[in-house]
DNA sequence: CTTGACCTTTGACTAATGTCTAAGGTTTAT
DNA sequence: ATAAACCTTAGACATTAGTCAAAGGTCAAG
């Protein structure tokens, strides 16, 4: 059983983080000192770690209290109604890997164009990139001066 | 030229939202009309396209703001200078496909482990996953009960 | 020359996600 | 038995990213 300090540090966040989280349903410690201290457990290590995960990759509380309160209403629920959330999920983050993607090879272009030198800026593919156009960059340059 | 209803329309977003932009820093129309109205070129145009763009794949305008801005100073920043903010951007990039690609994995195997029936959730391995343990779950599952 | 759709500004408001403060109770170590 | 380090609550404050409203100016069509 953790206290709250404990969990929380060991995920670095703070002890009010997790507070925020029990009060908007996400993770509720499953037990309680007898002076009232919040004690987690194991499985609710996990769920902070899930919770955490989730968030870094872009899902909102909503989103993650979603997942996590199918559990809930199990029983009135079937396999399929569950699937569909998992897989409404699922292809929300194969959408954001493809906007990632998309950014990440514009990024890539934009700096494999840049020679990276001392020289000064103002010939800088990068800025005439952005200057110009963001998607239509030209592939070298060269300064005049040394670098 | 695009007055303010325009740009934001053919881009879906608010009225509001440009003129927020505007205020932060991040798109000053290059034109204003004789009457005040904004005035937004091509060039415009594709900046904006440029910030909804990051926007999705999870910049701040903040970030966003650090980016384009280089542009201003340009005289008294080497080639250097600028590369070193487009890699640390593309490093981020790169982080965050990680953690989305390993969050895919996840999703993928919770999707995969459901047999999306019509039987009760209540033996659905997404759920026993979430209970127990969402690192670990058990590859299979079926029901007592018709599907 | 008025109507309706558009634009301007300023400033208040919202929602999401925390973060901090105040006032106090608990545990552990010395 | 007292200090240090921890915990409790309630509620105020902060930040990001808008969104809306009020009061008014502009422009094209009928
Ligand atoms: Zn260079
Ligand atoms: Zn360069
Ligand atoms: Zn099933
Ligand atoms: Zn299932």
């Amino acid at each position: 059983m953790y206290r709250i300090g404990e969990l929380a540090s060991s995920f670095k966040v703070k002890n009010d983080t997790l507070r925020f989280y029990e009060k908007h349903g996400l993770l509720t410690p499953s037990h309680r000192s007898e002076s009232g201290y919040r004690l987690y457990t194991e499985q609710d290590k996990k769920i902070l770690s899930f919770i955490l995960r989730a968030k870094t990759v872009g899902f909102s509380l909503a989103d993650i209290h979603e997942l996590l309160s199918i559990e809930v209403d199990k029983d009135n629920n079937a396999c399929a109604d569950v699937k569909i959330v998992v897989d409404a999920k699922l292809e929300e983050v194969e959408r954001k890997i493809a906007e990632l993607s998309h950014f990440q090879k514009s990024l890539k272009q934009l700096s494999d164009a840049c020679c990276g030198g001392s020289g000064s800026a103002a010939q800088c593919t990068i800025l005439e990139a952005l200057e110009s156009d963001i998607n239509n960059l030209r592939p070298e340059h060269h300064h005049d001066e040394q670098e």
